[in-house]
DNA sequence: ATATGTATACTTGTATACAAATTTTTAAAC
DNA sequence: GTTTAAAAATTTGTATACAAGTATACATAT
């Protein structure tokens, strides 16, 4: 007997706000008030502040006391930091990825490759995207290090509005092709190439910036010395 | 005029739960109700629900859904994870560090490692572990990737939940040492020293772990196929 | 026109009340 | 003694009420 699960409001509320930050949906800086979201998603403020609560965990959300909640502005440090640990776990997971030979994991990468090859033809930069995502956790999850993408994915968040504001200007083929070198140096057992283009592929995203955080001046923080906390 | 500002109870809530969690005061899998901790901290279920929620998202507590809340077993898979990250990265910041040459970073690491003595002669084994987290903290710093750090740590704290099993038995002098040691390799900027020395000292932590979670079975999570979710 | 002080409206922080689900206890039948 | 069923107690999930601080608008003085 399948057990129809309800979803918990403060589940829903999460999910659904997270998803309208990080497609930009609620713009960095926005300010969002917890009862017009309450108002908005038809719930009472609770279950939206646990999930503000949960969100300014990840930094996504920025609680001014009593004076506003705002959609936190794009830190180009977070940035900064997000492309600095993924390059280092990335470069570790895609060495071992070569080493390894799995029939199974190959096909699953091909699989997304295709997809994306699709999303393209289609226009769909969004499934793009996605399906990108999905490709780069089957590496992690063919050696054998799955939770290692969730960290990653978790440090990108900031990076991933970053690259929502670019996704027009984008060469989609580019990153395709990209993608199959990988996959065919993984198939190659050559490690240094998969290591070089993946490195030159994780760079791309960072060209843009400059152009990126002065067009959108106002969807970035100023100060730049907003450092999350950390209490040892 | 300096403004006295007073800390919002949801979050003292937070730290005084986290600390009663990671320092093993509240041991894994132990029930703790929203209400006894309310009664316990003196204040209502709300604010300790925020702390809770947080908690929560840092894989330290569990909800299980009308049915109680319980601090979160020690998950051999996030322990794993946590080696594996920091290993990556720590590695990655000590070569840069060699290849610095600061003298401001250098005494800031030796006074740590002082402090680590006078911990060990004292037989203080908190202020040795606090002193370490700060020593490690001052390799990012120094090579001007402190937020590194703060993900390195916070992917960590499960392990700190381990190391915190193994206390009495760790050996801190030849810890010490190995400190010594890297110091002495990053002055010398000698990259590969570092590197080698310092990817011994991190594996030392993982060499009791079977003993321990033998020792300590009902701390552990037993099924070992509990990942983190993460919705794309 | 600009600056200043005050009142008002708004927003979050916290407490409390209530609903819904789960676990535990209790009782009964076998 | 064991199993089953029902009832009570416990626990979280959500809504609402209220308190306290912040920002805004407005009047006033310069």
């Amino acid at each position: 007997m399948a057990d129809v699960v309800e979803i918990p409001a403060g589940e829903r509320a999460y999910r659904e706000i997270r998803r309208r930050i990080v497609s930009l949906e609620l713009k960095p800086n926005q300010a969002i008030g917890e009862v017009f979201l309450a108002d908005e998603l038809r719930m009472s403020r609770t279950p939206i502040r646990e999930a503000l609560t949960r969100l300014s965990g990840e930094g996504l959300v920025d609680f001014r006391a009593r004076a506003g909640t705002i959609v936190a502005p794009i830190r180009l440090e977070a940035v900064r930091t997000a492309q600095y640990v993924r390059e280092k776990l990335e470069l570790a997971i895609i060495e071992e990825a070569a080493l390894t030979q799995s029939n199974r994991a190959i096909f699953n990468i091909r699989q997304t490759i295709e997809e994306q090859r699709f999303s393209i033809a289609e226009g769909d930069t969004v499934l793009f995207f996605s399906a990108d995502e999905r490709m780069h956790r089957c590496f992690s999850e063919m050696v054998g290090r799955g939770p290692v993408w969730t960290i990653i994915s978790e440090a990108k968040r900031h990076m991933d509005r970053l690259r929502r504001l670019s996704l027009q200007d984008t060469d989609l083929n580019q990153l395709l092709i990209d993608h199959e070198n990988i996959l065919a140096a993984i198939e190659g057992g050559n490690v240094a190439d998969a290591r070089s283009v993946l490195k030159i592929h994780l760079g791309r995203v960072m060209e843009d910036i400059d152009r990126l955080s002065s067009q959108y001046k106002d969807y970035f923080s100023q100060s730049e010395h907003n450092d999350a906390e950390i209490a040892q």
